[in-house]
DNA sequence: TGAAATGTTGGGGCG
DNA sequence: ACGCCCCAACATTTC
């Protein structure tokens, strides 16, 4: 019997693992590990709030290899060396492990592959999380998609993902003592200050609470989808992200309980259809990072390059900590630094103001996204920061900068959502809560707001600043 | 997966 | 009764 390393990566999870399957599958005794390395990403080493998650996620892997008699063994270096190590001290005769789509991970696979068959060790490589191969598909001229509902339409009608896995019945471990790191060794978890209570109290970071999450949202919240989706007040919403991001919950699982779900209750299925969609949207995303390996850094369309961004440390440092005086925008930004999650419609509303009316540079607000959200995704942030800005594949028109005012009444139209994240606007009525900065005297004083003082008045004169915005853009717009 | 500016319509007040 | 003005309310165009 020979000993075969399975290596975790973005795929935390026992159920609907094709690496973990086919290594049992082949007889192999196993050593699960994940190695956690800090230095071959780059720039895009975790941030803060995914470390957090990666803590407790790896943690709960450790729990469920336990109860089939094993645990994961902890890494902490480059991936190659670490890997390469780990095979030859444990006499390995094959590297199991799921892809991974983020660019520097090319490079990773490839040397690991490289170093490894050359050994006479054998490397098998599974798909990632993703529904369809992104890097296969092509319009009809042979391009690369760059329209979300061609491609779309195209994933569709590909070969549906493969039905889901179960976790492997029974497992052989390699017996003895592996050197592992303990989990507090890998320093995951933020001290000084340890700013993670707020996460702690929103989130279960476990395989199982991904699941009891999909179904809630299937029993609960699929059908009224495509209305309720966009209030951020309610549960309108699935909040898979971290789950899936970290491949506690597959893609391939969500679709297919999805399908089934719809099956089984079948009437209206344009929720359900509208949801599927949206990972349509990360499977386009991968799509683009695939094709566009600097996705992260560089605009997707080229006349940007020369756009006129400004820098301006005040105002990103009061768009980060919620202080811009427009007060959907500084709920949804005190909803991430606190839950290190944003609702999506509050998403798109705070980037638009930070790349529209501010002007600052999208990397900008990318990089405060990619620290604070547990749900930090490579492809899908930088896909969707793209997006905002205009500069992106099939992105927003350049003309299209949301009022905040307007979108808050729109979609928060009792002011919840602001009470909830802004308690220094709690007392004020509906009618004032999205404006206090319009609101008459009498109402200030009455709901006890100073502005100024308790709260900011707006950062920017929105008018002005929507037309320097539009004057930019077009300007960009006309030198492609 | 907007918002603002501009255009059109129609009801009501009023001389 | 009629024309005129005002201005919501809605539609269309523009950015």
């Amino acid at each position: 019997m020979n000993n075969a390393i399975v290596w975790f990566r973005q795929d935390l999870r026992l159920n609907d693992h094709r690496a973990l399957n086919r290594a049992v599958e082949e007889g192999y005794r196993i050593v699960a590990c994940y190695v956690l390395d800090d230095k071959s990403p780059g720039e895009w080493a975790l941030g803060g709030a995914s470390r957090w998650w990666l803590h407790h996620a790896l943690a709960d892997l450790d729990k469920n290899l336990q109860k089939h008699g094993g645990q994961l063994i902890l890494r902490r270096g480059d991936f190659v060396e670490e890997l390469e190590g780990l095979v030859h001290e444990v006499e390995a005769k094959a590297l199991f492990f799921s892809r991974n789509y983020e660019p520097y991970m090319h490079d990773v696979e490839q040397r690991l592959h490289d170093r490894l068959e050359d050994d006479g060790i054998e490397v098998k490589r599974f798909a990632g999380n993703i529904l369809f191969d992104p890097a296969t598909l092509r319009n009809k001229t042979n391009q690369p998609y760059k329209v979300f509902t061609p491609f779309w339409k195209s994933c569709l009608q590909q070969p549906p993902p493969p039905p889901p896995l179960k976790a492997p019945r029974q497992v052989d471990f390699v017996g003895g003592d592996v050197a592992s790191l303990a989990l507090p060794d890998l320093k995951l978890l933020p001290e000084n200050p340890d700013w993670s209570g707020g996460l702690q109290d929103n989130w279960s970071v476990t395989e199982d609470a991904a699941h009891a999450s999909l179904q809630e949202f299937l029993d609960d919240a699929v059908a009224a989808y495509r209305k309720e989706r966009d209030i951020p007040g309610n549960k309108g919403t699935s909040r898979l992200s971290p789950y899936l991001h970290f491949g506690q919950i597959s893609a391939a699982q969500v679709w297919h309980a999805t399908q089934q779900h719809l099956t089984v209750h079948g009437k209206d299925t344009r929720g359900a259809e509208t949801f599927l969609s949206e990972l349509g949207w990360r499977e386009f995303s991968y799509h683009l990072l695939q094709h566009f390996p600097k996705l992260q850094e560089q605009p997707f369309r080229a006349n940007f390059a020369n756009f006129p961004w400004r820098k301006n440390s005040r105002n990103l440092r009061a768009w980060q900590r919620g202080q811009t005086g427009f007060p959907v925008v500084d709920a949804g930004m005190r909803e991430l630094w606190h839950t290190g999650w944003m609702h999506n419609r509050v998403r798109m509303i705070v980037a638009s103001l930070l790349v529209k009316e501010l002007l600052i540079p999208w990397q900008q607000g990318e990089a405060w996204f990619w620290d604070t959200l547990v749900d930090a995704d490579l492809a899908s942030n930088s896909a969707s920061w793209q997006w905002v800005a205009g500069c992106g594949a099939d992105a927003a028109p350049y003309f299209r900068i949301f009022n905040p005012i307007l979108q808050g009444e729109k979609f928060d139209a009792q002011g919840d959502y602001v009470r909830r994240w802004v308690p220094e606007l709690k007392k004020m009525p509906k009618k004032w809560i999205h404006r206090p900065a319009d609101a008459p005297a009498d109402v200030l004083a009455d709901a006890d707001v100073k502005l100024g003082k308790s709260y900011p008045r707006p950062i920017i004169d929105r008018k002005v600043a929507r037309q320097r915005a539009l004057d930019a853009f077009q300007k960009t717009r006309n030198s492609s």
